[in-house]
DNA sequence: CCATGTTTAGCAGCTT
DNA sequence: AAGCTGCTAAACATGG
């Protein structure tokens, strides 16, 4: 979520931390535990490639980014559980494979956007670094995909199926919604369109149409959310299953705290395929504050 | 020194 | 049941 949402499509750890903490307050606490794993998960996982850092970006470690091959590799573009291990292949000519080629890549791609976005009059972000939107950012177009992650943390979320959920904090958020991820990716040819697709928004007055019919009664996709043309669309956190029951890490928080990326409890996201499927009691709060586990995607290779 | 990055290992839950 | 996936812990290396 943090590198899609990041105006060059990589970012450096630090913000990466910074992105999950602004967002979900459940990581402000135990910063230990969940960052260990997430560097874990960055090096571990084919799908994260380290950028170099520029000569005239000094700092500490490199920049993160996905790999130009992973689009295809979250199911339902839910972020949650992965549809397959994501492994680089040495026949994968279509993307650069060397961080140097990928970070050419990126910096050429991020041009190539924002000339895109200049030519075409949209507002360009203003702070690079804080392109995620933290102030909030009305989303371009009328769709509020029910797994919309402005949905899942709002307030209030009320579920397709009637199932009403309260939500971390009102924390705006400006995650690139699936009619933001369209069509520009592939007509690069990039190979990389999950990555690149943003681009897509610039000249894509047209949103993905999501039919009403395209989903369940619990607001999961009866269609594949991120194929549309073939290509990744963002996900969003969903939790898989509730968590044993612990001390609630923040307790004035008047709701349980979506998790990053997976293992959010039932109640926090509708986007849980449990909650879709077959999960049908809500977790009570404090299951919610449990189990930080989640978030990155990792693989764990044994 | 501390942040970053790599690697190994173990456990739990899920999928096949 | 076996294999896979996700998370966490930990040790260690590296570099600003």
């Amino acid at each position: 979520m943090a590198i899609q949402s990041s105006p060059e499509k990589m970012l450096p750890l630090s913000e990466i931390y910074k992105f999950i903490m602004d967002r979900f307050p459940y990581y402000r606490e135990n910063t230990q535990r969940w960052q260990n794993s997430l560097r874990h998960n960055l090096s571990f996982n084919d799908c994260f490639i380290k950028i170099p850092r520029r000569p005239d970006q000094p700092g500490k470690g490199s920049f993160w980014a996905l790999h130009p091959s992973c689009g295809d590799m979250f199911e339902n573009g839910s972020f949650l559980r992965r549809r397959k291990r994501f492994k680089v292949l040495k026949s994968d000519h279509l993307a650069p494979s060397k961080p140097a080629d990928a970070a050419q890549y990126l910096q050429q791609q991020a041009k190539l956007r924002l000339s895109a976005l200049a030519a075409s009059g949209t507002h360009l972000p203003q702070m690079p670094t804080a392109a995620y939107n933290l102030g909030g950012v009305a989303q371009p177009s009328g769709f509020k995909h029910p797994f919309a992650i402005e949905n899942i943390i709002a307030r209030e979320y009320k579920m397709p199926g009637g199932l009403a959920f309260s939500a971390m904090q009102p924390v705006p958020a400006a995650y690139p919604l699936p009619n933001q991820l369209t069509t520009m990716g592939s007509s690069l040819g990039t190979g990389w369109p999950h990555v690149y697709g943003s681009a897509g928004m610039i000249d894509s007055a047209t949103p993905i149409s999501m039919a009403s019919g395209d989903y369940s009664a619990y607001g999961v996709p009866l269609k594949p959310l991120c194929h549309a043309a073939g290509q990744t669309l963002p996900a969003i956190p969903v939790p898989i299953k509730p968590t044993p029951a612990a001390v609630p890490a923040l307790p004035a928080l008047p709701a349980p705290i979506p998790t990053l990326l997976s293992n959010s409890p039932p109640s926090l996201s509708p986007t849980s395929s449990q909650t879709a499927t077959s999960q049908s009691s809500p977790a009570t709060p404090s299951e919610t504050l449990t189990s930080p586990a989640s978030a990155l995607h990792s693989v764990a290779v044994h």
